[in-house]
DNA sequence: AATGTATTGAACAATCTGTTCGTTATTGTT
DNA sequence: AACAATAACGAACAGATTGTTCAATACATT
């Protein structure tokens, strides 16, 4: 259910969309995305989006239930995006050595993040920070938490509990990561991706969250 | 400049504010903060609030040019009470041993954060996290970005500079600190405020961080 | 009690939202 | 190429919200 779009059609032609279609949603998602960085998220009305687009009033709304769903909507085939790139990077490098380490899972994870952030840093610099409002940090924070919480639950049961509840790290490491994310973005990627995901592991390996590792 | 009904009054008479002003003002200030809790911020309207204090339409403009402005001043007033206590703090215990110790310095001030907002935790509550909306987060983590920014830049002159730059170590710790008083507050103050500042500093001193202190 | 001023409530234009519906243009199919 | 399906259009609409104005009233300070 990821647009309005998909009420009428049943289960039965899966394979081709209406060009039409993919064109206006293409259009109003570009329309959003620039006008984010030209007036911040807020500032925004449905009418400079439709405008922009090219697209009638009664056609954003056959598509979108309201401005939300259009952020929304792209910020989910951005994450699509993410996840088959990381599939694909975690099968490309299929334990050449036989043995699963979840530390080395756990530096590539947040280089993939990285790398990813640098292949659209154009999309990602339109949704963190001031322009993106709280809707974008909001679900991209819950995002991030809930990845670091997977890996870190799993390292969680085999170590002895720390002082520092887990919730409290995995949180603490969420936003450190979203606040490089938002410094490197918002000063036009000054370092490499690799750079970016060493000083992340040097600011967020403190004493206390490596008991976690 | 703190609210509108500031301009027609020269510097004439700082003495006393009518009444009407001082009852005026905290009605609408206690209603929005109730509504912020229940509704969270974004979805409050004008007339949500007037209608909660009890004021006249026209009232409301006259104090304050939008629903922001009101919102604003009110954090304007946690702030104000935040550097009282800040100053009084740290007049009571100057210097013991006759020596300026930056590091202690630090401790203090983030103890001292940790213990005002354990005094005003029900309007702390109603400004971070969720409900606030970006206004207040944006504020907020402005002014603790602003005061680290002072204390830290400090120690950066007497240091060899490190390899990560002044500016992301800063807005590290700042959303660190952030990141904890969210956590604090969403969880009804679990712990005490000495025992989150000494976590605060567990997470925050890492190898790189360490290098300005 | 007298004067100054804060408050009131209604009315107002302006903007934005989300919906409806008859018409037109484009699409996928035959 | 012609057809049926449907997406897009655009104008019009009700409803909500914002921010302003103004004359009448209530209240505070002196």
């Amino acid at each position: 259910m990821e647009t309005k779009q998909a009420k009428g059609r049943g289960e039965g032609t899966p394979k081709l969309i209406d060009r039409r279609i993919q064109r206006t949603q293409q259009l109003l998602q570009e329309a959003l995305m620039s006008l984010i960085l030209e007036k911040g998220y807020d500032a925004i009305t449905v009418q400079d989006i439709i405008d922009r687009a090219n697209v009638g009033r009664s056609t954003f709304y056959a598509h979108f239930l309201d401005k939300d769903h259009l952020f929304t909507s792209g910020l989910e085939k951005l994450r699509d995006s993410f996840e088959e790139q990381h599939q694909k990077m975690r099968l490309a490098q299929s334990n050449p050595k036989g043995k699963t380490n979840p530390d080395e899972q756990r530096v590539e994870m947040t280089l993939i993040i990285f790398q990813h952030v640098q292949s659209y840093h154009l999309i990602y610099k339109a949704l963190v920070g001031k322009r993106g409002g709280e809707l974008a940090t909001q679900q991209i924070i819950s995002y991030v938490t809930n990845m670091l919480h997977e890996h870190l639950s799993a390292a969680w049961s085999c170590k002895q509990p720390s002082e520092i509840p887990l919730e409290v790290v995995v949180q603490f490491m969420a936003s450190t990561l979203i606040s490089l994310l938002t410094w490197w973005l918002d000063h036009d990627l000054p370092y490499s991706a690799e750079q970016m995901n060493g000083w992340f592991h040097s600011l967020s390996r403190t004493t206390a969250a490596n008991n976690f590792f």
